[in-house]
DNA sequence: CTCAATTCTTTACGCGCGTAAATATTTTAT
DNA sequence: ATAAAATATTTACGCGCGTAAAGAATTGAG
C-alpha cells in the first residue's frame, strides 16, 4: 500500500508506464492483454490499491454486471436462505448482485423495480410476491430488463420459471403419511400469498383419491405474511371445534405448521408419531427452522443448492445471448423426517 | 405515458421549454426551483417517466444519497427485522439503502467493505461480526466513510454506537427469574461471536451476586453462527452430565435458547413454569422467532424500532455535518413473559 | 534475421450530468 | 410603473471511463 493516492485510471496508468485503454482493457477482460502486462498491471494493483470508479465505467458500459435479487420477505428464513445461495452464485460468476425485499407488499415490489431499472441490471432474479403481485408491472419490467422469475410462477413471463415441484411434494409427503398412519387432512391459508399452496392443496386432494381416502381441507383465515400467528390462530379455532377429521395435518407450509405447532401446545395436545401422542403434525418446505421445533418439524424440502443453481445458470446463459423459449423447470424435494410425523 | 422514450435531461428538458441545468436544479431539489416551473416539470414527469442516469449523477456528485446496511448473518431473522426497519428509515430520509450480509465469515465481511467504498455512500450502517471481524479493515473503512456501529460494538470506532444495553438485559431478566423461582444458572457460548454475550455473562454474575446466590456459568463448545445447533448439542451434554445446578436456565440469546429447547424435548424434559414442568428457560433478544416455540420462549427484547430509530438518526445528523464526539447509546429491553419461564 | 501477427500507444470523441459564470427574464416590493 | 431581488437561460467545462482508428512497438515463426 503506497501513500500516493490514485485518482483515475490515468495516474495509475502513468504509474505503471502503460496507457489508459490497456488498463482499460485490463479490467474489461484481464486476458486480453499480453500475459507480462498483465502481471505489471496486477503487481501495481496489489500495491496501489487502484479501482475503477464504478459510477464512470457503468455510464459508458451498454450493460452492468449488476444482478437484482428480489424476494417477498427476507424476514422469512426461507427466502433469506435461498437469496444467500443465489448471491453467492452471482459474486462466483463475476457479477454484482444487490438484494431486495419486498417485505411483503406489493407497493414495495412496484418500487423496487423501479430502483432496479436504475441500476440499469444485466439481469435481475425474481420471485414474487405472489397473488398480491402487480401483473402488469411485472410484465412491463421483464420486458425491459432479462428476468428469471423463481420460487412462484407467474403466469409465462420472463425468461424462465425455477422453482420446486409442489406437487412431487405434497404428493410425496402424503403418501409417506397414509402408509405410516391415518391419511392427512390439509391445514392451509383460505387465501395464502403465495400460489404454491393451490399446487400443493390439489396434488393432496390427488393424493387422497389415489389412496381412496376421503379428503379434508381445513381453509383458516388470515391474510398477509404472519403465517405462524395465522396458523396459530386458525389451528386454536379449529381445534376448538374439532375440525379435523384424521390424527394427522399436513400443512401447506412450515410456517403454517409451526403457528399449529404453537396451537397445539397451548391446548395442551401431544403432537409426534409415537402412541403416547394424539396428533402427527407435517410441514412442507424444509423450513431452516424446522429442526428446532418441538417436536421437530417432519417435512419435504426444497433442494435449495438445485434450485438456486438452476436459477442462476439460466439467467447466466440468458446474459450471455443463449436465449432459449420460455420454460418452467420444477425440482422435485426431499422428504425429512423427524419426530413430529 | 407517452411512446417517446426520452434519452437524457437535455431532450426531457426540451420537451418542457425549460432549460436543462434548472432541470438539474430541480432534481436536487425541487424546493429551489420556481413553484410554476416545478409544477411543469411534475406534470412532465408523470407523463413521460424520465429518470437521471444514477450513474451520471453519481459521477459528478461529491457524495452519493448512498447508505449501506451491514449486517453478520442475514438469515438470522433477529437482523434481518432490523434492517428491514433501518431500510425504511433510509428510504423514508431520501435515501437510497443497500442491503448487505456477511453470511457469519470475516472475509465476507471485508469483501462487502471493499464493494462498499465503489458505491461511495453518503453513509454506512455496520452491524459488525464481532469477534471475528477484522479490526484493522474496519477502522480503515471507518477513516473513510461516514459509519455509524450498531447492534455490537468494536472499540469506539466509527461515528457512534447505538445498541442495546445488555447490562440491563440481563440484570432485568435475572431479576425477575430469581423473584419467580429458583436463581437461574447461565447457559452461553464459551466462545460466542458476538461480543455482547460477554457483557451479559458478566451482568448475570452481578446480578447473582447483588441477590446473593451462587452463580453457575455454562459455557459450551461450539463455533460460528449455527447457534441453535450449538445450543441443542450443548444442551444435550449439559443435560446428560446433570450440569444444571438449579431448575432455571438463562441462555445468553434466544437462538441458544431454541437449541437448548429442542434438547429438553429430545431427552423429554418439559419446560415451563407451571407445577407440571421440571426446568424453567428463559432467552434474551426477543427474535422473531420466540413467540412460536414450545413453549413460547420467555426473553428480553431488543427495542427494534427504538434501536434502528437511534442509529439511523444519529447517521443522518452526521451526514447533515453534525458533528459530535463519539458515543455509545445502549437502550433498554423489555422483558416479554411467556410460557418457557 | 525477416516478416507477419499480435499487442500496445496515441489521439480523439462521447456518455449524461453537475456546476459555475454571465446574461436575460421574471417576480416582488416600493 | 420602476427598481431591486429572485430565478432562468446560455454557455462552457469537467468528471472518469469506454471505445474506435491509426500507427508504433513487440512478439513468434520460419
Amino acid at each position: 500500500m503506497a501513500k500516493v493516492k490514485i485518482r483515475n485510471m490515468e495516474e495509475f496508468a502513468g504509474l505503471i508506464g502503460i496507457s489508459r485503454p490497456t488498463v482499460s482493457k485490463f479490467f474489461n477482460d484481464p486476458d486480453s492483454v499480453r500475459p507480462k502486462t498483465r502481471a505489471k498491471i496486477e503487481a501495481a494493483l496489489a500495491q496501489h490499491n487502484y479501482r475503477p470508479n464504478m459510477y464512470a465505467v457503468n455510464q459508458n458500459r451498454k450493460l452492468t454486471k449488476n444482478v437484482g435479487i428480489v424476494v417477498p420477505l427476507l424476514v422469512d428464513p426461507y427466502f433469506a436462505e435461498i437469496a444467500r445461495n443465489l448471491e453467492q452464485r452471482c459474486i462466483d460468476a463475476g457479477y454484482r448482485p444487490t438484494l431486495f425485499s419486498a417485505h411483503g407488499t406489493p407497493s414495495h415490489e412496484v418500487e423496487i423495480l423501479e430502483n432496479l431499472r436504475a441500476l440499469k441490471p444485466a439481469g435481475v432474479l425474481l420471485a414474487p410476491l405472489g397473488r398480491a403481485s402487480d401483473r402488469k408491472a411485472l410484465e412491463k419490467f421483464c420486458d425491459d430488463v432479462p428476468t428469471l422469475i423463481f420460487d412462484s410462477s407467474v403466469d409465462e413471463i420472463g425468461l424462465a420459471f425455477v422453482g420446486s415441484d409442489n406437487f412431487q411434494f405434497t404428493a410425496h409427503i402424503s403418501d409417506y403419511l397414509c402408509r405410516t398412519g391415518e391419511p392427512p387432512c390439509f391445514f392451509e391459508m383460505k387465501t395464502p400469498a403465495n400460489p404454491n399452496a393451490h399446487r400443493r392443496r390439489q396434488s393432496y386432494l390427488n393424493a387422497m383419491e389415489k389412496f381412496g381416502y376421503d379428503a379434508q381441507v381445513i381453509s383458516i383465515d388470515g391474510e398477509g405474511w404472519e403465517i405462524e400467528e395465522i396458523g396459530r390462530v386458525g389451528g386454536l379455532d379449529a381445534l376448538a371445534k374439532d375440525a379435523f377429521s384424521t390424527n394427522t395435518i399436513l400443512c401447506s407450509n412450515d410456517r403454517l405448521a409451526i403457528g399449529l405447532l404453537t396451537a397445539c401446545y397451548e391446548r395442551g395436545i401431544k403432537v409426534g408419531r409415537d402412541a403416547t401422542c394424539t396428533i402427527r403434525v407435517a410441514g412442507q418446505d424444509g423450513h431452516p427452522h424446522s429442526r428446532y421445533t418441538c417436536p421437530p418439524l417432519t417435512t419435504i424440502s426444497h433442494d435449495y443448492d438445485a434450485v438456486s443453481k438452476a436459477a442462476a445458470s439460466a439467467l447466466f446463459a440468458a446474459i450471455d445471448g443463449d436465449i432459449e423459449p420460455w420454460k418452467s423447470t420444477r425440482l422435485e424435494g426431499k422428504l425429512i423426517l423427524r419426530d413430529s410425523a
